[in-house]
DNA sequence: CGAGTGCCATAAGCGGTCCGTATCGCAGGC
DNA sequence: GCCTGCGATACGGACCGCTTATGGCACTCG
């Protein structure tokens, strides 16, 4: 019996994570399961790929070289994924396009009636997206379009930027920043920061590209990240922190939690909203849409 | 659920046959598993893949596209196969001397001292290797180093000459040529020819390379194709058909089997017994045994 | 120094998935 | 018009993988 990618995708994360508890939690897994797929793994391949320590694993130097192919196996069964939904949608006559976050952000009608206009016989529909366990790019796997907050580029990913907003702190309300009316970047940045777990926001960590300079994560985090947006928006109720978010998106925030602030932020990097798509999608309705789009704000060339 | 590789393999094996019931068998499954299995495919997918004739089936423009992608996963996951394996044999001080066709191959008693005296910590141990159903240098995930004869190029995998050695017509004994005493590849170029089904040799088929001008195989082939060499050497025994395979394996045969006999053949391309391994091998002691097979017989350059 | 905590391994029970046998429907061919 | 070959459907069983429960081990803090 060969490896499966179960397999492979579950070692993966281990080996990333550096201990089983956290992965399995990251896989929506019980411990015991992880553990016995993990040795299951190791018997029928001959080798240990951990080193057991009693605070974590550790990658043996087979573990090491394993990694590497391991992913790439993975990275080549997304893509056939993503290429089989892809066409599964052309032949439908449909465009998903998928947003993150609040459906406010989605308040874009020109861009829309554009689209529509373009390409009145194809379909748009629209579909939330939560966040991925996998790679970068799986949510191009399920839409064929998403609109999302500022994306950090991907090689096989093209984005153009759809509207440009201001960033917010989000704050509970008896935070000590609570009271401002505006805030200045280099005021927040030696404040503590909430975020999500590296595992569900690895490259568009766009929530706290705070500092228009540096472009890193502040330096003061939580210790424990969230994994949804509701999970950290409790975190900043709780007082403990705070995080900011694009204007409409704290708007939203604001709207539904009373005792959290939203503070207008100055000197940070605004927030853009983009579309974002497969460079190589096999939806061939998606080129025009995109097309249509370019063709409404021409504002960003490639 | 994600797709699984197993569903890619199916779906592969279905494609290049042309025909379910075919691909079951090759696949070691029952039909309806088989149909099922790809019915599934299809619903998660959402796409039809292929299109139903009353006579075998036909990829769709989807499934195309997705043949190559699949193609693709599936050469990835190999490799990571191939990976691991390796890394299981060097740990352990190994190294798997694989051999494809019958023991009397072995006999070259100088290449395995060499071998020994160059690495006497390793230990060399000899496994018979059976056809492949997946990929052409699925093989090599299993041993270190194969043996075989006149292996057809491959970019990854690399080979040395052992020996060479004539090649022979094996015929039926009641076969129309079975009481010449010699042969002419010229003489038999017409004659009908059974050989191993596509999928089980795809690209080693030494077994009927005789014409060195043109390198292809004989244009009459038996309609059925072989799984395995008891079911050639039974094909030829019943006189149907005829074949050439080297001289060493030739005298085994007749050696087994009364009914069949072998005439050697001149003015054919020879057989070339080679040593062949994977030129990016996780076990790094095949570099010190190649290296060492070199020194033994420097009659091929790379 | 002993109790507590966090992490990994093992045990046992259960459900889903996948495969095999049996059978039907359908189209083409001597 | 019967036969043959291919694909789809129905149903039962085996195995695999997941969950809960529990044990063992090392580090840490009072």
């Amino acid at each position: 019996m060969p490896i499966k990618l179960q397999q492979l995708m579950y070692f993966v994360r281990v080996a990333e994570d550096g201990q089983m508890t956290r992965a399995a939690r990251d896989l929506h897994l019980a411990q015991p399961a992880l553990s016995q797929a993990i040795a299951h793994l190791e018997s029928q391949l001959g080798v240990e790929l951990l080193r057991r320590h009693p605070r974590g694993v550790s990658l043996t130097s087979a573990g090491e070289t394993l990694l590497v192919k391991a992913r790439a196996a993975l990275e080549a069964a997304a893509d056939a994924e993503l290429t089989a939904f892809s066409l599964t949608r052309a032949a439908r006559m449909v465009i998903e396009l998928g947003f993150l976050g609040s459906p406010p952000m989605l308040d874009a009608p020109e861009l829309f009636a554009a689209l529509a206009y373009a390409r009145p016989d194809v379909e748009v529909s629209f579909r939330e997206l939560t966040f991925p366990t996998r790679s970068t790019a799986s949510w191009l796997a399920e839409v064929d379009i998403a609109l999302c907050f500022s994306p950090t580029p991907h090689p096989d990913v093209e984005s153009m930027a759809v509207r440009v907003e201001p960033r917010m702190v989000l704050a509970a309300h008896n935070h000590r920043l609570a009271r401002r009316r505006r805030l200045a970047a280099s005021e927040v940045l030696d404040e503590t920061f909430a975020g999500f777990h590296p595992s569900v926001d690895p490259q568009w960590a766009g929530l706290w590209r705070l500092d228009s300079q540096r472009g890193a994560p502040p330096p003061n985090l939580t210790s424990d990240h969230a994994n949804t947006a509701p999970e950290l928006y409790s975190t900043i109720a709780a007082g403990r922190a705070i995080t900011t978010i694009p204007a409409s998106e704290a708007a939203n925030v604001v709207r539904a939690l009373e005792s959290v602030v939203a503070i207008p932020l100055h000197g940070a990097e605004p927030a853009v909203l983009s579309l974002v798509w497969h460079r190589e999608s096999a939806n061939p309705l998606v080129d025009s849409m995109i097309a249509a789009a370019r063709a409404l704000s021409p504002q960003s060339p490639p």
